[in-house]
DNA sequence: CTTCTACAATCAGGACGTGCATAGAAATTC
DNA sequence: GAATTTCTATGCACGTCCTGATTGTAGAAG
């Protein structure tokens, strides 16, 4: 499950992406309206977390704009400071899934996200596949070949998953770090610990199948192909 | 057992509560329509105790949604002052498991729940079957392997129904916290009281059978497989 | 075609984090 | 208050992740 957190309030956005994180979401981060329009466009989303009161812009447009962009399938939960119940009809009317005033408790968070999911799927668990009969399942935290299991560490189990996540599209080093490891650090990083992941992954992986799929783009960043 | 009350008197509330929370039942409150309808939606009850005169709703539309939704397996027994016949009979035929009028003695309460429960899983008892030939005997208590009983206490019964419930998938240390101990996160508790329960349960299953499908996932939690 | 250069792949060593074991303190039960 | 259960504290062992240096390679320029 993939997670857009909207929220310009650093203590609050930690709190939460630490928890969701822990929950074994995946989780995204935006901080301004821009950052936020940006990344709903880029990516697909199963949630995203919605503060209202953003600077830069009214949190309800990127609702509307995302609606009328009817290819994105993310479920919006809006967070709120204002008690008013303007804003909630109004979100609601815009096709918000839930709404939750601050404060909330995490746990009430989670539970709210968890109904939202079952009147989504049901019950039916989630496996992605890829590569040469590759299937991973998120909750198990399992990636397997035919029936075999091929064993993976967690950052490599997350970085698979991301990269399969996005299938078809590049991702740049840069990316990679700031949503495996929250904190971008500027581009500053002559370390090569992405490409040392990934060398172990496709030597896990080669073991089992040929890994072409999991392609290098030189100068930009790594793709898995269909 | 897990049950849920839906009552908006609070005394009569409290005393079933107080009563069935003795009686080793893991117990849900909902004081409203709308509470009530999100916590079925959300969690999985094995019984429901409803009460027809709710602010926000008819308690039978809950009783009607929740049977349309097929998902869900709980036994309704309703409770009402109502003596109308009426509602007893709409009740029954929306598919309520008993019919209770108030005022009702907690015995009786008891007695018709143990009834429906009897009658649920009949002489069958409820079984869950894991690993070399352990099976757990969730009404009972119990845990075998083959014919021999395995004792565990408490905690270490629950911990493992709740893996063995979610089996295959990877449960967090946050999670079975939360599930069974209530815990609300704040401190990133760095106790390890889990794992002291996870290597407790290993020991005395180790006893009597490999206990291999018992995972642990590093950096993640445990998980129980096939 | 050859050379050059920027970038990627590889490798090994070490710091760190995570889980396990043990023991004992605290809490609960009888 | 004794016994069992549950939680806390600590040391240790090992797997994981990152670093830094080195080797390999693709693509452009000569």
């Amino acid at each position: 499950m993939h997670v857009l957190i909207v929220e310009d309030e650093k203590s609050l956005h930690d709190e939460v992406r630490q928890f969701l994180l822990e929950s074994q979401y995946l989780v995204d981060s935006a901080h301004t309206y821009g950052e936020a329009s940006e990344k709903i466009f880029v990516n697909s989303y199963d949630f995203v977390l919605l503060d209202l009161g953003l600077p830069g812009g009214d949190g309800l447009d990127l609702l509307r704009e995302a609606r009328r962009n009817d290819q994105q399938e993310a479920s919006f939960i809006i967070l709120t400071a204002r008690g008013a119940l303007d804003d909630r009809i109004k979100g609601l009317d815009l096709g918000a899934d839930d709404y939750l005033p601050k404060p909330f408790s995490l746990l009430e968070l989670q539970s709210r996200m968890q109904a939202i999911m079952r009147r989504k799927f049901g019950l039916k668990r989630q496996e992605i596949t890829f590569g040469s009969g590759f299937s991973m399942d998120v909750s198990g935290r399992v990636l397997r070949q035919g029936d075999q299991e091929v064993a993976l560490t967690k950052k490599e189990f997350d970085l698979l998953h991301y990269l399969v996540l996005h299938k078809n599209r590049v991702l740049t080093r840069l990316q990679l770090g700031e949503h495996l490891w929250g904190n971008v650090l500027e581009d500053d990083s002559d370390s090569n610990y992405i490409d040392v992941h990934i060398k172990n992954i496709r030597k896990k992986l080669s073991a089992f199948a040929p890994t072409d799929f999991l392609e290098t783009v030189r100068g930009i960043g790594y793709r898995v192909t269909e």
